[in-house]
DNA sequence: ACTCCAATGTTATATCATTACATCGTTTGC
DNA sequence: GCAAACGATGTAATGATATAACATTGGAGT
């Protein structure tokens, strides 16, 4: 059986301090925003992340170096793809899996006999409020 | 008409870098290799890969922070979406382009609203032939 | 109590990327 | 021609992200 272990202390702290975050937070932002509860060093926040990304928990977003906690988590202990969009005006993230994105990949790593282990997808642009904003603020400039 | 400018000598020579090397080169990796031809500084790396990023001669690999030369420059001057596969154990690049899987993202942010600016697709795994090498590997420590 | 092992604490260092400012050469307007 | 404007370049310093190395602590199992 071995039911996964419980967090630590340090691993329960990161994990809840990205819960509560709204938007994406580096490594040193997760720091900071724990030195009143004694941290002190970079490492003990990238060590619990280590963990917190092994057990899925967390995910690391390469193209923001940035974490976030898992949206769904007891869905994906499984293999299952994940994708995120990433709004660049509001920093908001959306976390989704789609079977037919995979397939796709699966079906080319099928042709050229490549082994996935990981993968990164992320799509960055605006997300739909944004867009209303943006559209909306254009208007006013324009005088309309 | 305003055919692209040619590129400048710092340019060119970072682009020959990557061309010339078979696995994906850091910033730093890249100035290392140039320093016989006088680069002295990253920041000689980084003007020049902001260029060459700009117009699509070389991709920023996000889960490994390091850049390739494109595959094919001469196809997406465009828009569409480009995707990696890495080989962990050889280091070894393919890009390509799967309009399905584009496809996929359209229908997601279609649905959403989501306006894509730019897209990170990585997979990483072991490429065809070092996952030949790797089960003939532990075939000789099984004894075979 | 003793050993083992994982988690933790601490310091230093490695790696990746940008800011700030000076210089140089070309183009553009006069 | 000349000067303003601009882009590319050189250089130094700094910021941001991540890991290495080693000491210490605190159970779990014997
Ligand atoms: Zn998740
Ligand atoms: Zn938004
Ligand atoms: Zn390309
Ligand atoms: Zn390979």
């Amino acid at each position: 059986m071995t039911a996964k272990p419980a967090l630590t202390r340090n691993q329960t702290l990161v994990l809840q301090t990205l819960t509560a975050a709204v938007e994406p937070l580096s490594a040193y932002a997760i720091l900071d925003r724990l030195r009143g509860e004694g941290f002190r060093a970079p490492l003990q926040v990238y060590r619990a992340l280590d963990k917190l990304l092994e057990t899925g928990l967390v995910h690391r977003l390469d193209s923001l170096k940035a974490f976030v906690a898992c949206s769904h988590p007891h869905e994906h202990g499984g293999e299952e793809m994940v994708a995120f969009a990433i709004c660049e005006t509001c920093g908001g993230v959306w976390e989704f899996s789609d079977s037919k994105i995979e397939d796709r990949f699966s079906a080319w790593a099928e042709a050229e006999g490549f082994l996935t282990r990981t993968t990164t997808l992320e799509i960055s642009g605006l997300c739909s409020l944004c867009r209303q904003r943006a559209a909306a603020g254009e208007a006013v400039e324009a005088g309309v």
